[in-house]
This record gives structure tokens, sequence and C-alpha cells, in this order.
RNA sequence: CGGGGUGUAGCGUAGCCCGGUCAUCGCGCCUGCUUUGGGAGCAGGAGGUCGCAGGUUCGAAUCCUGCCACCCCGACCA
């Protein structure tokens, strides 16, 4: 394991990845684009899904499971998100493999799909051809369900956990009688992530909805929560759309009403993936490596005994084992680290890479003297303690470190919004400061392309809660009525 | 798809201009002894089609040609 990780200043990027990399979350694979999600990265995913679920199905969602293939002429039923997604779409041409001439696998031209299928980008055209057959009267709504997938879209460029070729989410499909239903449920799942964001991974996100360019292909309105990454450069976190009548239309799901009148349902998607590891990771870490908030951590407390021989270490043992099983008796997730042949040193270094909240050390000195060393990974700090009084003193401590972590992460957020009256200023902060600029803007696509092609900032978010007033536009002078955030994005 | 770069042990690398004990070094791995309260020390050991295929040459990791893969920048990206 290498001494140090690159620091954030050098590069940015390195040292993201090494973190990815060295605490044991993820690496590329050899397959072009893809990751490989290890056990300890996997695990962080398992928690987030687990939570997640709960909140789903609170929320009256069902969970279930559509084709990873998508027919060609499905896929292209609704056209604009068709073509939104045209672009980064694998294909199935063929379905056989056969020996050549010279005894090597090629393609069996013989083997051609009359239609080809298209491996999913989302889920709307498969899940929307079958609530055809699901949905007939008022009294089949609202319909509620949830898909855990994978899904596959090929960018140009991928990133461990940002942007991978293949990578696993959440999507959520609804259909209601209503459009305000609709727009309601848009809305609260917005409101689901957000909570869960903030109160399990501890990072404050700006809700808002987008602009009409940066919106879902095929959606009305994209809500969506935003979050700000240690560098100054925003990341969409998770979206929810409302997706108007445009795939009842595409795939002709009507319903009866209580009146008697045919009319076609209303819809939402919303989604969260394994992105939001990504997140963690540039919200939280330091130089030292990973830090993850309790309310995620595969193991809350790591324990590390202490000991020159056997007997010292049957001793130390013994009193770790106690504490083990005392924490576990209280739902608190603890390993106890008893590998042999790994000084202490080493240990201490390696949980502090994978971001562990708590580490306690027991050693002869606190065998003679009835304590513990209890230190916390978001300060360094270290503190020796009563073995009586650890129990409570680790729960309270796992509270603050969650409560720490996040209010960190929203200070630094708040000093990152600059409200900026003029294009120089916002030029000059984005250079400068980076983080979100909150300006006016004048509602127009031609000013918004603009500006991102000269600055490479994008409108993030019309943030939910703007208030209105009177303003010019920073870049056209036009005027405008609220004020809307700018970052450069992910 | 344009521009640039890189492929040498599990990982990271030196060597390439100037062809000839050049396959280097670090980490990791294995064995033994000593260590163990912040990334252990010493000794010994295993591990390589130098990306692939041709060519030039007495001789190629090194020069030439073609191919492949990956990385960075751009384009692209809900």
């Amino acid at each position: 394991m290498p001494k140090k990780l690159t620091s954030r200043d050098e590069d940015y990027s390195k040292w993201y990845n090494e973190i990815v990399i060295k605490a044991d979350l993820a690496e590329n694979s050899s397959v072009r684009g893809c990751m490989v999600i290890k056990p300890y990265g996997y695990s962080i995913w398992e928690k987030m899904q687990f939570e997640l679920d709960q909140m789903f199905k609170k929320t009256g969602h069902q969970n279930a499971y559509f084709p990873l293939f998508v027919p060609k002429s499905l896929f292209e039923a609704e056209e604009k998100n068709a073509e939104g997604f045209a672009k980064e779409c694998a294909v199935v041409t063929h379905y056989r493999l056969k020996n050549d001439e010279n005894g090597k696998l090629i393609v069996d031209p013989n083997a051609k799909l009359d239609e080809e299928l298209v491996v999913r980008p989302t889920s709307e055209a498969v899940i929307w051809n079958t609530f055809k057959s699901w949905v007939q009267s008022y009294r089949d709504l609202p319909l509620l369900i949830n898909q855990w997938a994978n899904v596959v879209r090929w960018e140009m460029r991928t990133r461990l956990f940002l942007r991978t070729s293949e990578f696993l989410w959440q999507e959520g499909h609804t259909a209601h009688s209503t459009k305000q239903e609709a727009i309601g449920e848009a809305r609260l799942m917005n409101q689901v992530y957000a909570d869960f964001v903030e109160n399990f991974m501890a990072i404050p996100v700006i809700q808002g909805v987008k602009s009409a360019s940066e919106r879902f292909a095929g959606a009305e309105e994209t809500y969506c929560i935003e979050a700000l990454m240690q560098d100054g450069k925003a990341l969409q976190a998770g979206t929810s759309h409302f997706l108007g009548q445009n795939f009842a239309k595409a795939f002709d799901v009507k319903f009866t009403s209580d009146s008697g009148k045919l009319d076609y349902v209303w819809a939402t998607s919303w989604g969260v993936s394994t992105r939001l590891i990504g997140a963690l990771i540039m919200t939280h870490s330091d130089d030292n490596g990973l830090v993850l908030p309790p309310n995620l951590a595969p193991y809350q407390v790591v324990i590390i005994p202490i000991y020159k021989n056997s007997v010292e270490q049957k001793s130390v043992e013994k009193v770790a084992d106690k504490l083990m099983n005392e924490l576990r008796a209280h739902n608190i997730r603890v390993k106890f680290d008893n590998r042999d042949k790994l000084k202490p040193g080493f240990k201490f270094n390696e949980y502090e890479l994978k971001g562990v909240p708590l580490r306690i050390a027991i050693g002869p000195n606190d065998i003679n003297q009835g304590t513990v060393e209890i230190a916390r990974r978001d300060n360094l700090s270290k503190e020796t303690v009563k073995q009586k009084e650890v129990l409570s003193l680790i729960k309270s401590r796992l509270n603050e470190i969650q409560n720490t972590l996040f209010l960190k992460a929203k200070k630094f957020r708040e000093e990152n919004i600059t409200f900026v009256d003029n294009f120089e200023d916002f030029k000059k902060t984005l250079d400068n400061k980076g983080g979100f600029i909150s300006a006016h803007w004048d509602g127009t696509n031609s000013t918004e392309e603009a500006i991102k092609r000269e600055t490479k900032a994008t409108i993030r978010c019309i943030p939910l809660d703007t208030k209105e007033e009177n303003g010019v536009c920073i870049y056209s002078g036009n005027p405008s009525n609220k004020r809307v955030l700018f970052a450069k994005a992910y």
C-alpha cells in the first residue's frame, strides 16, 4: 500500500481515482468503460439500496423487473426520448458466433436479428409497453413501480462511479390519473432523494428544476438534486421527471376515469445510481482517504488489538471480543481486525484510507487501566475512555460524526454560492473560485448556450425555493424575474 | 471521430534519441529470525512472449512499417 495519497491540490481527478482504488471500492474493468465494484464498495451500495428501498416502500412503491433488451421499434416509439439517447446505445445485432475456416470465432452473418435489440440506457420504453397491458381503469391507478437494474450508456469518456458505460441504479416509473398527482409524485420522489442524500450520505443538496435544454429527453419537467464537490464542480445527484402524457401517447396507455371518460395516463420517472458513491467520495474524503458517514459505513467501528506476545494477545482479544459482542447487540456494525503479522500502525492507516468512522485500539496499557482508545476518522482526534463507557460514547460519537460531516459539507457549499450581477464577475468567479453562481438569466435557450460555450458553465437548476426578484440577465441584459444556479459540472 | 501521449513482473517504473552483459529500481508476494501503542528491519527467494505481427541487422525493449489496447485534451454526455 502506497504511503500517501496525491493531494487534492495537485490533481483532483488523480486524487479521486486513488481513493476509489486504494480504499478498495472499485477498479476499471478490462471491458471498455465498465468498472468492477469490489466487495467493500458494493457493501456501501447495498446499504444505500436498502435504505432507499425502505423509503420507496413507505411511499407506496413496489419493485418489479423488466427486460434488459429493448426492441428498436419500442425504443423509438417516444421520439424525443429515443433521439436523446440514440448516440449512446449499445445494440445487439446478432445472436450467434461460429468458427471460421481458421478456427477463429466470428459473428455468424446468418444469425442477424430481423430487429435489433437496444441494451437499455433507461427503461421507459419496455416499461410503458408493459404498462399498456396493466392499465385499463382509474382503479388500476396510480401504478407505482420501481426497478433495481443495470443500464448501459456508451459514453465517450468514462470515470469510476461518475460515468461508467454500465452502471447500477434504480428507476421508478409511475402512472397517474391526473396531471396534478403526477407532478406531486415527481416532486415527492425528488424530496425523498434529498432526504436520503442529506440524512444518510451527509451531502447537502439543492432541489430545483432543470432548464429546458438540460431536461430529460421526453420529460415536461425535470426536478433534480444538485450537490457541490470539494473542487468546486457541481454534481447532479438524482433526477425526478414529470413526463406529462408523452409516454402514454407513444405507447397508447389509456384508462377509463370514474366518470367514464377515456384518457391517457400521466407519468413520472426518477432515478439515482452508483454515481452517488462518487458524490460521497468527492464530498467527504481528505488526503488520508475516504471518510464515510456512519449511517452508510459497512463497518462503523473497527477494533484493533495491540500486543507483544501471545499472553498479551489473549488478554487483549478477550476484552475485544466482549466489546464487539456488546456493540453488535446494539446494532453497531463492528469489525475486530485480529489479523496477526500486521502491525497496528499499518491497520490504523488502512482503516483511515477506507473511511471507517471510529477506531478502537486496545493494548496492554488499556488492559491494566480498564480503558480503550477511541479515534475519530472525521477529525483524527483520539480519546482514552473507560471500558464501561464505551458503548454510550460510541453511540454519541457516531451521531456526532454524521452531523459534523453534513454541517461541514453544508458550510462549504454555502461559502461557495456566489451572487453575481454581471458577466465579468461571473467569469472571474468561475475562474478563481468555482462553485455555484447565483445569477439572473433571461430564460432563453440561446443565452444558456452562449454562456456554456464561453465559460463551460451550465445552469444546474432553478432552485425550488428561489424568490422572485427583478433583475437583468447577466449575459443579454434582458429582464429576468429570478436567479438561477450556474456551475461547471461533472 | 480530430489532436497529443503511453504500452517493460500483480502494481508503479528506468532503459529507447545513440542497437551489443539491459532486462533496472521501488512496492507487493513467498521463507526465516527479530519486531508489534501510527504504514517494521535484516537475510534469502519466486515472478517477464519488453502490447501484437512483420521488416532491417551478425545482433532489436531500442530503428522502420502495420495493427491492437489504454490514457489525456477536444467533440459528446439528463
